[in-house]
DNA sequence: GAAATAAGGTTAATCGATTAATTACAAATT
DNA sequence: AATTTGTAATTAATCGATTAACCTTATTTC
C-alpha cells in the first residue's frame, strides 16, 4: 500500500499533475479546467482516499501554517487550559500548535525554540523562562513573528499579552486587610519573573499604603523544590510571633501547594488565617470553606495572542502589549460543614 | 535576513552541498570528508546560525520523527499529564508530538486524524471516541503504527496500553461494602466506552456477589452536559428511598463534578456518603476528609505507549495489549477541623 | 481575414535536504 | 607497470506540491 500523491491521480487520469494541483485546491475557476475534468479528479482523489504532503507544500510556498506553542508544563492547569484554547483558536484560523515545555528551564527553552524553528514554524508564543531576555532578543531580531503570554520582558518590546498583575494584586489585598488581617504574608517566587514580581508588588504595596507591611512576611520558594519551600514558609509563619494571619500567594502552584501545607499544619483556614490565591482550581469549589481567588480570563488570553500572532504573521508589524483585566472572585461559602 | 540553508553553507565555503549535508549529519568519517574541511563546515554552520529544514529532510527520507497524538481534552489533568510524559518520553527518542483534541467528538476525531496524516506523522497514540471503531479499522488496515491508550476496542485487536479497569473497580467497590455501605450508587457515562464500561461491571460485579445491587442506583450521564446530568443524578440518589450511603464514580471529571454536587446537597462526604473517586486530584489532598481514589500509573501509561509505538514505527509488527495495575489510595484524613 | 481574447490544458523550475553513484587522485599491493 | 585500495569530494536524481510561463485550439472582434 504505497502513498497516493498528486502524481498518482494525474496519471491514473492521463493528465498532468499540475492540473490535479489547481482543482485540488479550487483554483481552477476562470477557465483554467473544465468542469468536466475537475469533477473527474476530485473523484478520483476521494476514490484513492487522497492525503496531501503538508510537508511539501509546506516546503514549496514557504509558509508552515504552523505556531510554536512554548510554555511552562502542560500538566499545570492555567497552561493547560491556556494551550486547548489557544489551539481552538489556532484551528479556526487554519494554524496548527506544536506545543513544547520548558519545566522553567532555560536551556530546554533554548531547545524548544531551535527545534521549532527546524521544524519551520510560522510563529511562537512563548510564556517565556526566567533570564531568557537574550533568546527572546535573537528570536525577536530575526523577524520572527513573536508574542509573549502571561510573562514579557517590558524593556524589549515584544508583542504580550497579560494581566493587570499589580492592579489586581493590590486590590485582593486590599480584600485581605479589609477583613481585618493585620499581619499578613506573601508567598512567592524567588525567581526573576517580571509578571511575579508585579503580583509581589502590587500586594506588597497596599500592605504599605495601610501601613502594615513587614518584609519578614515575604516569603520566597523555589520552583524545583515548591513543595518543600512552601511548608518550610507556612511553617515560619505559622510560628512567628506574631503569627500571620492573611496570606496572598502569587501563582495558582504555590497557592494549592500553601493550601495544602496550611491543612497539613491543622490551620483552620479562613478562620485562623483567611488567604488568597492566584488562579482557579477545582479544590477550591469543594472546600467547606470559600477561598477567595484571582480568576485569569485565560480564554481571552488565548485569542488575543493568536489574533496579534497571526497579525504579525500576514504582516503587521507594530508592537502591541495588550492588558486583560483578571477577576477577583470572592464565591460565598458552598457549605456548612 | 533570508534563510540559511545547506546550500548558502556550501556556496560560502565553495563546495557541495552534499559535502556539508554528510557533515552536519556526522556521515563525514570513513574518509568522506577531510578533517580539516569538516571543522571549516561546522564552524560556518555556527558562524550562519544555522537551522536545517525539518521539513525538507522529511520529505525526502519519507519518515518525520512526528507522532500525532490525540486525545479528548488537554486541559483535563489526566491527559494533561499524559500529554505531558508522552512528550517527555516522546522527545527522548528523538520524536516530536503533535496534539489533537477530539472533545469526545468522533467527527473532530475523524478530522484530527487526516490532518495529522497530512502532516506526515510516523504514527498515532490515541484515546478514541465512542464509535470510532470503523475510522480505527481503516488506519489499522493502512499499516500506520498505531497505539491506544486508556481506552480500545477489544475486537480490533489494536495495540493498546490499558490499566485493570474492573479489578480496581471490583476491588475499589469492595472497600465502600467492607465500610459498611448497603445501598450504593454508581455515577458513569452514558455513552459507550469500553473502558467505562469496564468499570461499571467491576463496581456492579462487586455489589452483585455482596448480593446488594439494586440496578435504580446505576445512574447515567451525558459528557456533554456532564454539571447538569451530575447534579440531577446526585440529587436522585440522596432522596431516594432508602437514601444512596455509597457512590463509586466511574471518572475524574464525574468524580470531581460528583463531589460539588454533594457538596452543594449539603452531603457531610464521608459521613451521610462514602464515596469513591477515579482519578487524582489536587481537591482531594485538601478536604478535612479522606477520599479515597484509584490512581492510574500515568506515567508508565505514557512510556508504555511510547515504546510501543515506537517498535512499531521501527518495524516490529506484532499486537499487543498491556495491562498496567492502577493502585487504590486510602489516604488517612490529613486534618481534623 | 488578421489579430485579439478566452478556454483548457502542460512544462519545468523550485523549495531544502539526502544519498547512491560517480569521479579523481594518491598510495599501496602484486 | 598494472591493479587495487583508500581518501575526498561532486553529480544528479529524488521526495510531493506549487505556480509562472507557455502552448494549443476555438471563438470573437474589427
Amino acid at each position: 500500500m504505497k502513498k497516493i500523491s498528486l502524481k498518482t491521480i494525474a496519471n491514473e487520469l492521463g493528465v498532468s499533475s499540475a492540473t490535479v494541483s489547481l482543482v485540488l485546491n479550487g483554483k481552477d475557476k476562470n477557465g483554467r479546467v473544465s468542469k468536466d475534468l475537475s469533477e473527474k479528479i476530485l473523484a478520483k482523489a476521494a476514490d484513492l482516499n487522497y492525503v496531501p504532503n503538508t510537508l511539501a507544500k509546506s516546503l514549496k510556498v514557504g509558509k508552515s501554517k504552523t505556531i510554536g506553542l512554548i510554555i511552562a508544563d502542560i500538566s499545570n492547569l492555567f497552561f493547560g487550559a491556556l494551550a486547548l484554547h489557544i489551539q481552538t483558536f489556532a484551528q479556526q484560523k487554519g494554524y496548527t500548535v506544536l506545543i513544547g515545555n520548558t519545566n522553567e528551564k532555560l536551556s530546554e527553552m533554548e531547545h524548544m525554540v531551535n527545534f521549532l524553528l527546524a521544524r519551520q514554524v510560522d510563529g511562537f508564543i512563548i510564556t517565556p523562562t526566567e533570564k531568557s531576555d537574550n533568546l527572546l532578543k535573537r528570536l525577536n531580531n530575526s523577524n520572527i513573528p513573536l508574542v509573549l503570554v502571561d510573562r514579557t520582558f517590558p524593556e524589549l518590546n515584544i508583542n504580550s499579552v497579560l494581566i493587570n498583575n499589580y492592579e489586581i494584586s493590590y486590590k485582593s489585598t486590599e480584600l485581605l486587610i479589609n477583613k481585618g488581617c493585620k499581619n499578613i504574608g506573601i508567598v512567592t517566587y524567588k525567581q526573576d519573573h517580571f509578571h511575579v514580581n508585579e503580583r509581589r508588588r502590587g500586594a506588597v504595596d497596599a500592605l504599605k499604603n495601610a501601613g502594615i507591611f513587614n518584609p519578614d512576611n515575604v516569603e520566597e520558594v523555589r520552583y524545583e523544590y515548591l513543595r518543600e519551600d512552601i511548608s518550610a514558609a507556612i511553617y515560619k509563619m505559622i510560628n512567628r510571633n506574631p503569627k500571620v494571619d492573611g496570606i496572598f500567594f502569587t501563582t495558582n502552584s504555590i497557592s494549592i501547594n500553601g493550601v495544602k501545607a496550611l491543612i497539613k499544619n491543622d490551620i483552620f483556614v479562613q478562620k485562623d488565617i483567611q488567604i488568597m490565591c492566584f488562579d482557579e482550581n477545582d479544590a477550591f469549589y469543594i472546600l467547606p470553606y470559600a477561598v477567595p481567588f484571582i480568576k485569569q480570563p485565560i480564554k481571552e488570553m488565548a485569542r488575543t495572542a493568536i489574533d496579534l500572532l497571526i497579525a504579525q504573521i500576514e504582516g503587521d508589524n507594530k508592537t502591541e502589549t495588550v492588558i486583560l483585566e483578571a477577576e477577583l472572585v470572592e464565591k460565598e461559602k458552598v457549605v456548612n460543614q
